[in-house]
DNA sequence: GCCACTTAGTGTGAAAAGTCAACTAAGTTA
DNA sequence: TAACTTAGTTGACTTTTCACACTAAGTGGC
C-alpha cells in the first residue's frame, strides 16, 4: 500500500457530496444548496460536507449526516456514485470528494439550510443552472448512473410512497427514461423481478378502475432484471 | 458543501488502491504486492499508495502512476470501482482509499516491488490468501463488478492482445462467467454490438484451420450490449 | 338508471430471438 | 491421403418479445 518512510505530506481535502434526487409531479428533482462561503460564495452547489474523523464511522454515514442535515430523511435509498478528486476542483487545493447519490420521497423532507449553506431548494433534474465545482460534472454523472441502471433495475422504485399501484411505478420508469413502456411488458417484466407485493385489499381509489396497491419485498434492497426493459 | 469557518480539523489518509486483472491461461488472476512495513508488515495487500497532491494531477493520474511502478504498463484499461472509507480500515487512523480497477496483458508486464513492498506476484483471482486491511472486501467487490460487467459489456476483451479471434475471445468471456457461451449466439452478439472489426489477411494458424483475427474498434472504450449474453 | 369516460389489467398472434446440433471449411500431422 | 482439430455457418424447433386490442371496474353527467 505505502510507505511510512515517506515524509510527511499535506493530505487532500476530503468531503462528502449528495445528489438527492426525488419524483414530484412526473419530474425528477434534485437538491441544490446555496453557498454562503467563498469559494463560489451565493452559487448553488450539491449538498456535501467535510468527512468527520472524529464523528463519521465511515463514509456512508457521513453522507447519511449530510442527508439527515440537510432534508430530515433518515432511511433513504443511499448508493456510492463514484469519487471525484484533483488537483484544480477547489481552489483551495488537492481535493477528494466521494459522492453519494440518494432517492427520497419529496414529501418526507422538511429542508433546512444546514452549515455553509444559505438555502436549500428543489430543481429539475435537467437544469441548466450553474454549478459551483465540478459539480455539473458530477450532476451529469449521476444521472447517467441514474438512467442507465433504471432499465434493468428496481431502483426507480424508491421514488415512491410505501404503497403504489403498478401504473405510477410504471410512470416512474417512464419518466426517468423519457419513453413510453409497454403496459403488458412491464408488468411481465415486474412480476418475473418478483420485488413488490400486493397489499391484499388495499386499493386506490380514483374516478376509475380501483387499482391494487403494491409494496416493495425487500424495501432498501435493488434488485436486478438480467433484461433491460 | 463545506464551512470553511470550521475549525480546522483532521483530514484522513488518502490512498489509491488497484485491483489489476489479467488473464493468463484461461484464468483470471489478480496482481498482490507484499508489505514492506508495518500496519500488516508481511501481509499480501493490493497495490496501492497514498495520493501525492503535488504529484497527481487528479485520481486517475494517481492510479496510473501506481498501476505503472508495480506493473510497468502504461495503457491499461482502468475504471474506477469505489471508495472504502471509515475509521477501522486502517489501525493508524480514519483513512478513504478510493479502489481502481485494472485490465491488463499480463505478458506485457514486467512486475517490480515498488516502494512499500517486498515482492508482487500474481494469484488467482479467487484466491483465498489472506488480505490486509478490508482488501478481501475489496476484492471481492472487483470480482462481482467484472463478473456482473461480463455478461453485457465488451469490457473482457481488455484482457486480450490486440488482435485475437472471436475464438479466444468467447473464452475469456467463458472464463470470467464459469460457464459456455453458445458458439453462433455469441459470434452474433458479437456482430451486433460491433466494436470489432476484422483484421483482414491477418490470421491465427496453429494446427487445424486458420481463425481471423480481430481488434478492437474504438480501444480503451466500453460499449455496452442491451441484452444479456 | 344508463351511458360515456377513464384507468386497470389480460389475451393474442406475428415476429424476433434463443437453443441445439449438425454440417461444411481449411488447415496440420502421420 | 486420411484422420484430426478448430473455424465458421446453417437450419429446424422452441421460447420470448412486441404491438395492440380486448375486457374489467369504477366515477360522474345527464
Amino acid at each position: 500500500m505505502e510507505n511510512p518512510d515517506e515524509p510527511e505530506f499535506p493530505r487532500p481535502i476530503a468531503s462528502v457530496d449528495l445528489v438527492i434526487f426525488a419524483q414530484s409531479d412526473r419530474r425528477l428533482d434534485v437538491l441544490l444548496a446555496r453557498r454562503a462561503n467563498p469559494p463560489f460564495v451565493g452559487d448553488w452547489a450539491l449538498p456535501g460536507g467535510f468527512v468527520h474523523a472524529d464523528v463519521d464511522a465511515d463514509l456512508e454515514a457521513a453522507a447519511r449526516r449530510v442527508l439527515s442535515d440537510k432534508t430530515g430523511v433518515e432511511t433513504p435509498y443511499l448508493e456510492q456514485l463514484a469519487s471525484f478528486g484533483g488537483a484544480t476542483r477547489d481552489p483551495r487545493g488537492w481535493s477528494l470528494s466521494v459522492v453519494y447519490m440518494a432517492l427520497i420521497l419529496a414529501d418526507r423532507v422538511t429542508l433546512r439550510s444546514g452549515a455553509g449553506t444559505t438555502e436549500a431548494q428543489w430543481f429539475q433534474a435537467d437544469t441548466k443552472v450553474s454549478l459551483a465545482f465540478d459539480h455539473r460534472d458530477i450532476l451529469g454523472a449521476a444521472l447517467d448512473r441514474l438512467r442507465s441502471k433504471v432499465g434493468y433495475s428496481t431502483l426507480p422504485a424508491h421514488l415512491l410512497p410505501e404503497a403504489f399501484t403498478l401504473g405510477e411505478l410504471q410512470a416512474v420508469y417512464e419518466g426517468i427514461l423519457g419513453r413510453a413502456l409497454e403496459k403488458s411488458a412491464f408488468r411481465k417484466r415486474i412480476a418475473e423481478a418478483d420485488f413488490v407485493e400486493p397489499i391484499t385489499g388495499e386499493m386506490r381509489r380514483a374516478s376509475n378502475r380501483p387499482a391494487q396497491l403494491y409494496r416493495l419485498k425487500r424495501a432498501r434492497h435493488t434488485t436486478l432484471f438480467d433484461r433491460a426493459l
